[in-house]
DNA sequence: AACGTTAGCAACCGCCTGGCG
DNA sequence: GCGCCAGGCGGTTGCTAACGT
């Protein structure tokens, strides 16, 4: 990809454009961009173009906005909840990228997608399970919901698994709105009423979470006695992720995405969940909830200057998710010290060819190389809100209304098309009843 | 200090979809 | 129904900081 060091790069004379500026932005442009935006709301990208003289296309001024200026984006590393959201989202529905980030306040498809890529994919490379044991257990119920025999609908049922399954607790056809019975949990899971009446998803959860036992044994066991469903790292026939055995095989469309997650061509079978998490989210009740945290703050610009290199960042992100890890010792309670640990081997080399100083990235097996915790130090950032704040002319750490008013413009633009949160209400919750799904597994075994 | 390696991430590309005439 | 266009989305690339030797 030819691309721009830092002085941009104007794209030949091609297409109608003529002379598209390609590469990193500039503080110029993302001002203009901004003040476009501020003028005029989002969309319509093209326009931008003409109006401002920005030499950028349409799509690229929506991205720029989308991932870096837009309000309301958090950036900084995930917090544990996020990322065991994304790992659920993601099992549940794949590299749905926009989707998971509508269920994670401020931050955007780019984000979660490049934290997949380069965190947790390493697992796959190194031949480990792709998600923590509890997690796989939500998907793999999930997914036995998906095919169940009882569901009326694709005649999937017990495709190849074997596995008897229980009647669904997810979904009732005649009455998709209708709360399932309440599926009374394990001491340590229980919630408050609250929840019961105003969470079905959470409610139902805690069905799914009492099915698992079933699924797995049959047996009511605490927490701790739950079985381990063990990973052969096989890889399915979908191309993706790893299955477990013992669970339903997936069913699989072709070309479909490379994870676990359901088959939305199967209606009828994919229940309530699927369709909350895949944003027909209309009926929910909502309900404010004034426990959750919300989010901050400035919007996080990274300049990287064409001079020094140096990369600036914006927004809150103070200390690092690797610095946390490191502080995560082996042994101790993952869960508690909120962080699980990412194991991988060699998955890549980088080759400098001194010629031309380009990097060439060459994917390697991992060999006899051991698989090692990931307790290295994330590479140190140099935050630095002064950049942002001159050009804004806000302080840090300010409110994206804060932000937006200093900015002269009385419209705060809508969150946005894409990347964005369509009901941060519906968001919260969300990520309320995620983070009140019941921890059970000791993620070191899961680990080892 | 120099060089190799790795991780993180911004931004591009191509495909798809929906709206509109 | 068809073509065009804008926007959205997921995949991929390439640059660079940080770390390791």
């Amino acid at each position: 990809m030819a691309r721009s060091g830092g002085g941009g790069l104007v794209e030949g004379g091609g297409g109608g454009g003529g002379g598209l500026k390609k590469g990193p932005w500039t503080q110029a442009e993302d001002k203009l961009l901004v003040d476009h935006v501020r003028r005029h709301g989002e969309g319509n990208w093209n326009a931008v173009r003409r109006e401002t003289g920005l030499q950028r296309c349409g799509k690229s001024c929506r991205l720029r906005w989308a991932n870096h200026l837009r309000p309301n984006l958090r950036k900084g590393p995930f917090s544990p909840e996020e990322e065991r959201q994304i790992l659920r989202l993601h099992g549940l529905i794949g590299n749905k990228w926009a989707r998971i980030s509508s269920h994670l306040p401020g931050r955007t498809d780019n984000e979660i997608k490049n934290y997949w890529n380069t965190r947790l994919k390493r697992r796959q490379r190194a031949g480990l399970p792709l998600y923590p044991p509890d997690i796989e257990r939500e998907i793999a119920l999930l997914r036995a919901q998906n095919i169940n025999p009882f569901a009326d609908g694709d005649g999937s049922a017990s495709a190849g698994g074997g596995v008897s399954l229980p009647p669904p607790l997810l979904y009732d056809a005649g009455n998709p709105f209708a709360l399932p019975p309440t599926v009374p949990l394990p001491p340590s899971g229980s919630h408050s009423p609250l929840i019961n009446q105003s969470y079905p998803l959470l409610n139902q959860m805690q069905g799914m979470q009492q099915q698992v036992f079933h699924l797995a044994g049959g047996h009511h066991q605490s927490p701790q006695q739950q079985p381990v469903f063990h990973h052969h790292q096989q890889h399915d026939g979908g191309g993706g992720g790893f299955v477990s055995s013992g669970l339903p095989p997936l069913p699989t469309r072709a070309h479909e995405l490379p994870s676990n997650q359901f088959d939305t061509s199967s209606s009828g079978s994919g229940g309530l969940l699927e369709s909350l998490l895949l944003g027909d989210d209309h009926h929910l009740p909502r309900q404010h909830n004034p426990t959750m945290v919300k989010v901050n703050s400035m919007p996080a610009l990274t300049y990287r200057d064409a001079g020094s290199r140096q990369t600036v960042h914006g927004g809150a992100g103070a200390g690092s998710d690797s610095d946390e890890a490191s502080h995560c010792h082996p042994g101790e309670d993952i869960h508690h010290s909120a962080k699980w640990n990412f194991t991988f081997g060699r998955t890549q080399k980088t080759t400098r060819c001194k010629r031309d100083h380009r990097l060439t990235k060459h994917v390697v097996a991992s060999g006899n190389r051991c698989v090692s915790e990931d307790f290295k130090p994330a590479k140190r950032r140099t935050p630095s809100e002064a950049g942002i704040s001159d050009m804004f002319g806000v302080a840090p750490g300010s409110t994206p209304g804060e932000w937006f008013s200093t900015c002269g413009g009385s419209t705060a633009p809508s969150p946005g098309p894409s990347s964005a949160v369509t009901d941060e209400e519906f968001n919260l919750e969300m990520q309320q009843f995620m983070s009140l799904l019941p921890l059970s597994i000791d993620e070191h075994s899961w680990n080892a």
